[in-house]
Parts: structure tokens; C-alpha cells; sequence
RNA sequence: GGAAAGGUGCCGGAGUGGUUGAACGGGCUCGCCUGGAAAGCGAGUGUACUGCGAAAGUGGUACCGAGGGUUCGAAUCCCUCCUUUUCCGCCA
């Protein structure tokens, strides 16, 4: 949620980042109904400060065997009046409400202004040595290495549940379970998070804490007898653990790491990279959130992509980094970094990371402050990133290792959680 | 799922319709005292919105789990929901 003082004092400023963000705005809307809003509530904290002081002279009048009755209708006229003025102020308040949760977050003035993904910044890659990504090579697909080496079935996963919910088998469910054991492991290690396992189900206020509602509903599965979600990421659960909460400054920065599944309804595309691992309903992750004084938070933001390419390296998986422009933007973020891994198969890189500074527009949603001393709350700001997201960085990671027999191998850095070192068809 | 009892400020804990933003105690902050400290004494100690002000500040409104209602007036009465504890049932 942006700041209204901000809109009120710099509605140029406000528009022109939200335009750039190709998002239709309402600020004239939400200006007007702001002060239309003020107005009320104005004009019904005066009616209540009258209503006020005569309560207290009754007492004092009934004591002294004053006939109070005359005052008893005109105060009911008056509570009639405040009764009217409430009512009018909760729908400006409503309308009000709404938009400014409608409103996504300014881009910082660092993204490139540009329309859509073809205007984000490549800022660096890594390919592992030896690689030569540019020459197209003859190899086979995630899923078709899947199916030989029986570690992936999309088809039965497609029979329990729909298509977009993969089912892992035998080395396969091991190989995740192993990705996600040692991304954990690698960022409390060495990077300094705390792990946390969160509920996978989320209420509304949680959801709206983060971003996603009231616009994303559409894209998120809900259980409509409980009033639940579940959760898209779990940068919704993780950063809520502080919603309404006031941390104590020297506490920051916080930083926790959690694995969670992800649950996507992917609405409206439908078709589009529909194969195998390239969109799903239902994928693992591992997600970093950090709360941090908003004066470190680009440093922070740095770091955090930083912790992520980590893991790629020691993976050894050809990775670049994109600087997302102003158009790709996600709703809360201010300025993001995607990583993308390297599909031999596909031809092309896949989004497996996205490290994200909401800044304070999170914070101000969720209500999550800081407080220095005896000072006065502010809002943190907050980040997150996937470290990473599995399904993607599956299909890197099984193409890129494929040998000319049809096996897998392990990089060596998952060996101590896989408990093999290579994949082999003809075995399960 | 059934039954009962609770949810008050940073914490403990009063308060069952009328100067209660909230007694009392603790904590914390500042001051006095001291060579220093403890003890003691004195003062202060929430948030949000909104008006005025350049600011310090100051006026008003709201907030005693959340949302409604009754009343001239609600922390106090009524309804709904959430949540905690205990007991019963069920169960990994």
C-alpha cells in the first residue's frame, strides 16, 4: 500500500511511476474521495465532541435534580446525526480502501523504465566452465529424461489430481527432497537465516498483507468453506509471521529461510509453456524473506540475489540475472531481479528466482513496524526471493547433466543428500 | 464436534452503565540523592486518524480480542465471529 500522505503531497511523481508500471491508475479518483473523506471525518468528530461534553454534564445535572429530559431528545437528534455521517464516511472509506489496495507499488527510481519483459536488463551471467550454451545440442528434454530414467510422471500425476501437479518417483523424489534439504541447509550455514515451517494455508488478511488480494485472487486456489488460501509462496506465510507486530530496531535485520509447496491456478495460461515442469499448479520452493531497516534495504537487495546465485554455483547451473523493468514489475515490488536457469533442451533460460524489495508496501499492508529506542514506529522494509524454486531449476539441472548413456549426474555439492552420485535408466 | 471459563496498556492485575486512556503493583525513561551504585523520592511512559503550526507542540475523535446492536451515555448489557485454557469425543 502506498503512503496517502505521499499521494497527497506528490501526485505527479506518484502517477508517472504508476504509469510506468502500465498500471491504469485512480489517483485523481482517490485524491478526491480523500478529501472528501477528511471533510467527514471533520465534520463528525465535531458532532461527537458535542455529544461528549454534554454526556459528562448530565450526571452533574442529574445531581443537582435538573429535569434532563429535553436534553435526552436533543442528543438523540444529534446521535442521529453522527449515525448519518458514519454511514456516509464508511462508503467513501470503502471506495477509498479499495483503490488504494488496487494501487501497486512505485518502481524505484534505479529500474529501467520500459513495457514489458523484453525491456529487462540482462545485468550478468555465469556459465560454468567449459559450457558453451550458444551451439544448439542434440539432447533430450526434462520430461523425456524423466520418463527414461523413471523419475518423473506427469501422466499419473495428471490422473490423480489434474495436469500441473507433477508426481516424483524413486531417485526423482529423492533428487527433491535432497534440492531442498541442501538449499536450507546452504543459506542457514552460510548465509545466515533462520529456517522456519510455516502452515501452508493462509487467511485473507495474510494475503492481503503481502499483495496478493484483492487483485490476484483469481490466481490462487481457495477453500471456500474456511475462508482460506493456499498459499502461491511462501513469502505470504513468513512475512505475516510479523504482521501487526513492532520489532525492536537492533533485531534487524531479520532473515528467515522456509521451504514450502506452492500452489498456482495460473489463470488465463492455459497453453503456454504447459510442458512438463514449465508451468505448474503445484511446485517447491525455498524462500528467503528478510525485514530490514529501510535505509539498508538496497544493500539487502543485493545480498539476497547474491545468496541465491550461491546456490547455482554450487550447483554448477548456468544462470543470468535480469533487471526487470518498470512494465515487469510484479504488483508489490519495487524493483526485482530475476534469475534465470539455462535449459539445453528448450533453448532458452526459465525463471527458477525472483528477489523482490516491496520496501515499505508490505509493511504498511501488514502493519509490521520498527522501533529505535524510545522513537517513534516506523515501517520495515521487506524483501524475498526464491533460493530457489525446484521445478525450474530441475529441468536445468537433469538437462544440463545428462550423458550420452541416458544417466544423470549428481553435482557432486547434492551428493551428501542424495546418497547416490548419477541416475540411471534400467533401475528404479 | 460437544461443554465450561477466559481475552483489559510493555507485564501482572482492578474495574459490571456516567470526568476510566483506564485504579493498584511491576517494568522502562528522565530528574533528585550518591564518590559511584543500590535503596529512597519526584515526574513521565500507547497507537491510529484528523484540525492548527515551519517545527517543538497543541485541539479533537477513535481504540479495553474483532465486528455489529441497545442507551442521552458502554471496558461494563445483548448478538455474531475469532482466539486461549480445561474437560469429553475423535484422531496422525
Amino acid at each position: 500500500m502506498l503512503d496517502i500522505k505521499l499521494i497527497r503531497e506528490n501526485p505527479g511523481l506518484v502517477k508517472t511511476g504508476l504509469t510506468n508500471k502500465n498500471d491504469n491508475h485512480r489517483i485523481d479518483e482517490l485524491l478526491e474521495l480523500d478529501k472528501k473523506r477528511r471533510e467527514l471525518i471533520t465534520l463528525g468528530d465535531e458532532l461527537k465532541n458535542q455529544k461528549n461534553k454534554v454526556s459528562e454534564e448530565i450526571p452533574k445535572l442529574k445531581k443537582a435534580g435538573t429535569d434532563t429530559q429535553p436534553l435526552f431528545e436533543e442528543m438523540r437528534q444529534l446521535g442521529e446525526k453522527i449515525k448519518k455521517n458514519d454511514d456516509e464516511l464508511r462508503v467513501i472509506e470503502e471506495e477509498f480502501e479499495k483503490i488504494l489496495l488496487f494501487t501497486p507499488n512505485l518502481p524505484h527510481e534505479s529500474v529501467p523504465v520500459g513495457k514489458s519483459a523484453e525491456d529487462n536488463l540482462e545485468v550478468r551471467r555465469w556459465i560454468p566452465e567449459g559450457l558453451n550454451i550458444e551451439t544448439k545440442k542434440e539432447v533430450l528434454d526434462h520430461i523425456q529424461l524423466g520418463k527414461n530414467n523413471k523419475i518423473l510422471d506427469f501422466d499419473r500425476g495428471t490422473k490423480i489430481t489434474g495436469s500441473g501437479f507433477p508426481l516424483y518417483t524413486g531417485r526423482g523424489a529423492t533428487l527433491e527432497r535432497a534440492l531442498i534439504s541442501f538449499m536450507l541447509d546452504f543459506h542457514i550455514r552460510n548465509h545466515g537465516y533462520t529456517e522456519v515451517m510455516t502452515p501452508f494455508i493462509v487467511n485473507k488478511d495474510s494475503m492481503r498483507g503481502t499483495g496478493q488480494l484483492p487483485k490476484m485472487a483469481d490466481d490462487m486456489y481457495f477453500i471456500e468453506r474456511d475462508g482460506l488460501y493456499l498459499i502461491p509462496t511462501a513469502e505470504v506465510p513468513i512475512t505475516n509471521i510479523y504482521r501487526n507486530e513492532t520489532l525492536e530496531e537492533e533485531t534487524l535485520p531479520v532473515k528467515f529461510v522456509g521451504y514450502s509447496p506452492c500452489f498456482r491456478r495460473e489463470a488465463g495460461s492455459y497453453g503456454r509453456d504447459s510442458k512438463g515442469f514449465l508451468r505448474v499448479h503445484q511446485f517447491n520452493k525455498v524462500e528467503m524473506v528478510k525485514f530490514v531497516k529501510p535505509e539498508n534495504s538496497y544493500d539487502e537487495l543485493e545480498s539476497l540475489v547474491a545468496n541465491a546465485e550461491a546456490i547455482l554455483k554450487a550447483l554448477n547451473v548456468p544462470y543470468r540475472i535480469l533487471l526487470l523493468c518498470t512494465g515487469d514489475l510484479s504488483f508489490s515490488a519495487a524493483k526485482c531481479y530475476d534469475i534465470e536457469t539455462w535449459s539445453p533442451a528448450e533453448h532458452k533460460w526459465l525463471e527458477a528466482s525472483s528477489c523482490s524489495n516491496f520496501e515499505s508496501f508490505q509493511a504498511r499492508r501488514a502493519n509490521i513496524k520498527y522501533k529505535a529506542g524510545g522513537k517513534k514506529g516506523e515501517f520495515v522494509h521487506t524483501l524475498n526471493g526464491s533460493g530457489l524454486a525446484t521445478s525450474r531449476l530441475m529441468v536445468s539441472l537433469l538437462e544440463n547433466n545428462q550423458q550420452p548413456d541416458g544417466s544423470i549426474v549428481i553435482p557432486e555439492a547434492l551428493r551428501p543428500y542424495t546418497g547416490f552420485d548419477v541416475i540411471e535408466p534400467n533401475r528404479s
